[in-house]
DNA sequence: GAGAAAAAACCGACCAGTTGGTATAGTAAA
DNA sequence: TTTACTATACCAACTGGTCGGTTTTTTCTC
């Protein structure tokens, strides 16, 4: 349903060891025998390491692009809208994907950050071209006037989350990490004094 | 001034490898070339490699650590002590030492985290006793009802911010740079208005 | 459709250089 | 004599990368 491709096999082969056993250990011997390929294999698909880092790159970019992508036009709202999609593509929507497994991925921001560590632990070079690419997302959260600077807070504040992850600071079944997620949304909700917790409290429906 | 001991140059000298070279040059050989020390003579005080990155967390570690009590024992206020203090420490104080060169040196944190991703990635058990020292000034930031979260969150602003700068997204340089300081710092202000612009827009929060 | 040819996908032994780490002989000072 | 090194040679394991060969798949021909 997802990856078929050998590239994007071995992409996800070396993610995984980069997360499991330390990116010192994303060597491409323990890459092919992760993705169950023999050296060769992977050498015929990436005859570098770095194109290996840099399909990784394109593949989880891609991957947190889309899902942002299709957060914000689900979006309904005016303000904050970048900040909740992206909220909701790290921590889901709270109610609906709560059991959906995941086609919709939330790990894909975490990914994708573990990706860039690792291409720039590799090749400090190699990520040029995403920075790019970075710089005019965030040039465009920041052209709103209003609340532009709050959303690139957030955005931060969720970049700095996925650090302590990475650094095993902090885990995703933690109660904190979801709390985190809780408080940040608060901050992209409509100016408001009440809590919209609950709402299955009036007949209203 | 600062270290003298042969200790503290090795993991002074390993740090700028690790920032200027990227992560896997920070080599045993490379280091000892980088302190100009022989080999034998940095097997000599770190029998292992990971001795060497334990003695840089520990070193950096408590150099960000020094600053941030200084900082708070410094600091009169009594809400958003942590996160001024913390943010203090990061950007300067905008005024004193704007031009202090670095006795009080800003990059302490910022050289903490790139020892920790160089820990991480080397072995990523290594950080294991931090682990519990960052869960305990975690918990006791938490410990605050009223403004325990925010803090939190100013503090994973600064590490999203630190991850950035790691991954070239931003440079210290950058004016955004500072502006994101600005901005966060104007969150631990005493309850002004969040945007100063709009004088009134009825109840606050 | 059968079968040959060609191209794409893949294997694994091999290479030169590097890695973390060892060993040892010597030196300078406290 | 102990501590704190320097300098160098060395090691097995591993590194990214090469290369000749094999299998699988596609394409072409009849």
């Amino acid at each position: 349903m997802k990856a078929k491709n050998p590239r994007d096999l071995l992409c996800e082969a070396a993610l995984r060891i980069a997360g499991r056993d330390g990116l010192l250990s994303m060597t491409l011997d323990n890459v092919a025998k992760e993705a169950q390929v023999s050296k060769g294999g992977l050498m015929y698909h990436f005859p570098t390491k770095d194109d290996l880092i840099r399909a990784m790159l394109e593949y989880f970019g891609d991957d947190a692009e889309q899902m942002l992508i299709r957060k914000m036009a689900e979006d309904p709202g005016a303000r904050f809208r970048f900040a909740r999609s992206f909220l909701s593509s790290v921590f889901g929507d709270g109610e609906e994907d709560r059991d959906a497994p995941d086609h919709l991925k939330r790990e894909a921001l975490e990914s994708m950050m573990l990706a860039m560590i690792a291409a720039v632990a590799n090749n400090p070079n190699v990520i040029e071209p995403l920075r790019g690419k970075v710089a005019k997302i965030r040039d465009r959260v920041l052209s709103d006037r209003r609340d532009g600077m709050e959303q690139l807070l957030i955005w931060l504040a969720v970049d700095g989350l996925m650090l302590w992850q990475f650094l095993g600071l902090i885990r995703r079944q933690d109660p904190l990490f979801a709390d985190i997620g809780t408080a940040l949304k608060k901050k992209t909700e409509p100016k408001k004094k009440t809590k919209p917790k609950r709402p299955s409290k009036g007949g209203v429906a």
